[in-house]
DNA sequence: TGTTAAAATTGACAGTGTCAGTATGTCGAA
DNA sequence: TTCGACATACTGACACTGTCAATTTTAACA
């Protein structure tokens, strides 16, 4: 299910006690991220829950940050993985193709809260770091490709078009994920209010075709 | 300048030693704020520039989340009443009007982008305290003024547009403050993004009429 | 003037990230 | 096999944090 190896290869190094304690550690603080948020993702806990001395994951992470930055690498993985499948055999059809990498998007922040906030914190975590970075510009790619259609009259470029929609995508659940909002929907009749405010975006930039 | 008061006023009560604390306590936590994002706001360093001990301030917040909290409220007021101010007169021109709106919001967040982003953090601060939440509502209130005019056809409710309006806006911002598409900034040639962005988005809304 | 209650102080505690020094276990060369 | 070399893990310590309890100070009021 995960997209990175999580289960322990066997395989060790000179002076390996534990088996895989890096993956062991990473495991750890995503199962205290997901039940206690990103502040219960601290060393000494997720040292605690994988057995080791406090300052062993001294060894893989050299800062609570390089860890957390890890763990986020992780679920932005996942995040790609998943966006990128929802979108294939939809390229040709960039109006159903944004809905469904939007809607995957919306599942997958309202599944796992915690871990689609966590990637948003660049007090906490490196975005520049190239693994990280490199699995959150596959999920840009996704929404990239359904946009580069040359019947389409960009207004200004494609670039813009796309920030547009992961704009409003992020902003909305980054609302609804801080309890915002959330008296509004009551409201909804017709459709998901996700799927409503989107409508418009399509509408303005396909209707300049 | 602030749109709460944050002169001392002398008017003193039993046992306060000190002139105006709890004002001096935030005055000294938004200084912090700016200089070392809202990492840096700690319960003993505000106490610390305020020149008094590192549990005085318990007396006035009990928690540093409430400290947080009543800060984060003042930055609200500020942005509500600027935002108020910037769409005065234009009511009836509801597509100046958002961008005035969404211009205020983006300058707002680029000169003080700690403070925009404390409004943002539920971790850290309760978006449920009253004071805070009335000025949020303030905000909001704003942008709908703007769209609650009959001649536009909403196609779902006003509401889903105010709240894609104010989604795009947000989620822009807070990817820019993170540090994401910078580079996809250079390539701006005709307008700003942040103006580029809500064109489509407005097209799509009153080209329905 | 003496009382009272809020405000501020001191001291303590558990928890944190991080560092230095030490012990341990594994691998490869002698 | 023996023996270093070295990555890994451990112990201990430090400064810092938020929060609590007990105490002292201070201003307003009867």
């Amino acid at each position: 299910m995960d997209s990175v190896n999580l289960k322990a290869k066997p395989k060790r190094t000179a002076g390996q006690k534990h088996g895989d304690l890096r993956m062991a550690l990473l495991r750890e603080g995503l199962t205290l991220l997901d039940i206690h948020g990103v502040e219960g993702v601290t060393i000494r806990a997720v040292a605690r829950n994988a057995g080791v001395a406090h300052s062993a994951p001294a060894n893989h992470f050299p800062t609570r940050r390089a860890m957390l930055t890890a763990i986020a690498a992780i679920v932005f993985a996942d995040l790609a993985d998943l966006t990128t499948e929802s979108i294939t055999g939809l390229t040709d059809k960039p109006e159903q193709g944004i809905q469904a990498f939007a809607e995957t998007c919306f599942q997958f922040a309202f599944d796992s809260p915690n871990r689609y906030q966590l990637l948003w914190q660049r007090q906490l975590i490196n975005q520049d770091e190239p693994a990280l970075a490199k699995e959150m510009e596959r999920v840009y790619s996704a929404l990239l490709s359904l946009l580069q259609q040359d019947q389409i009259n960009h207004r200004v470029d494609i670039e813009t078009d796309a920030i547009a929609i992961w704009s409003m995508i992020h902003g909305y659940i980054s609302m609804r994920l801080d309890g915002n909002l959330v008296a509004a929907e009551d409201s909804v009749t017709k459709l998901p209010r996700h799927k409503a405010i989107l409508l418009s975006l399509i509408d303005g930039i396909y209707s300049r075709k």
